[in-house]
DNA sequence: ATATAATTTTAGATAAAACTAAATATTTGT
DNA sequence: ACAAATATTTAGTTTTATCTAAAATTATAT
């Protein structure tokens, strides 16, 4: 595979959202930034190739070995995320261009060796699940703090109020974006609820935990 | 710089022992299993953009922009090859496929807190320099241990006799390729060597030590 | 329902990096 | 010194991945 059409299966797995639904000629060259008649020729050939179902005009979606090829992308595209937070302290969004390059070194016993240094991780620091290496990808969810059932775990991925005093609030006890958050219990009084986060065991109201979003891997 | 241009680079840089003599086409070519006509092309090429010296049948040699281009290529080469090895476990006669990939990647960042990740090294696996930031190298010599001053540091590169009975040796000792010696004192009686190797402090003989081939840079 | 718009494909061209075969320059051996 | 051998370059092709412009197909809007 060279790495150009690395790129376009892992775009056509994106945009067909994971399953095999059918991404059109356009999206691919809106998303990749390319044009149309290229993306025709590449998908003839990635077609020829085996790794996409192809019938004229009427746009392209994975095969079962296209897919496996890109859930193997996406494992490495998501370890190296890892491996750039948890290892040399990138942050979370300074990832992706970087992991972009990293995700087409060609080393299977690289990859393999890379996820028992980061002690086999099950997501990535946006909280996106890791395939396994035999080509197998958890379902996650984005939900809301307080809709997440007591004893889950999920990474925090974003605001609901993204006013300054909610984010001031955030800040001084220490809750960013990329943090792994567990319930521990929820308060049947007030629906507050203790969580686990960094190390640190912590009481937050209902009102808060209604402004977080969660991403939550089964 | 495209990926070939680093290449060609590299093998100019290395067949010019770093210093800048000049290297013939033919002898590029054989390095990087091509033909000489590609390398005529590339080399235009490179000539044009500032980074090789070139005149028609008289071979290349890198100008002072094309060094600092080798250089970078080279430290990021032995930074990763030391990543590999150091906290991926790979041995060091596994890496170099690897970071021959690796060296490609294009992330000023990465490499600073890749070099901070592993501590500053100032040698890779296999004893060599690892060019500083800016783009300089230090010099290294092989030697045999018993003729290394006191208190110098080397990387284990080789034996000089491979009979099974020293090699026996070594192993018994838990001597191998690639570990690093500090030789601490030098008994005037006999020339046997107190060395430290792997946090362990050990006495071997002149006759070993003379068999024992270092790496050491000044 | 059909003209118009949007999408997709085809045909032909370009740039990068390689190749082969032939031409040219340099080196070497006597 | 100069013929033969070797090294290098040139000229013309190929492959991959692009592109533009035009043609063909599909979607949409009245």
């Amino acid at each position: 595979m060279t790495l150009s059409e690395e790129d376009y299966i892992k775009t056509i797995y994106h945009l067909g959202k994971g399953g095999n639904s059918s991404v059109s000629t356009n999206a691919i060259a809106e998303q990749m930034d390319t044009k149309p008649s290229s993306v025709t020729d590449m998908i003839k050939k990635l077609s020829e190739k085996g790794l996409i179902h192809y019938r004229k005009y009427k746009g392209v979606s994975l095969t079962e070995y296209g897919t496996k090829t890109a859930l193997t992308l996406v494992r490495k595209h998501r370890l190296w995320e890892v491996f750039l937070v948890d290892k040399l302290d990138f942050s979370w969004d300074e990832v992706h261009e970087v992991a972009e390059q990293l995700e087409h070194i060609k080393s299977e016993q690289l990859v393999d060796r890379l996820d028992r240094h980061l002690g086999y991780p099950k997501v990535d620091p946006h909280g996106d699940p890791i395939p396994s290496k035999d080509g197998v990808l958890k379902k996650s969810v984005k939900k809301l703090l307080n809709e997440v059932p007591v004893g889950s775990e999920g990474v925090c991925i974003g605001v609901k109020d993204s006013t300054a005093p909610f984010l001031r609030f955030l800040d001084k006890n220490n809750i960013a974006l990329g943090d792994t958050i567990t319930v521990l219990e929820k308060e049947e009084f007030d629906g507050s609820l203790h969580i686990r986060i960094k190390e640190r065991d912590i009481h937050i109201s209902d009102r808060i935990a209604a402004n977080l979003y969660l991403k939550i891997t089964e």
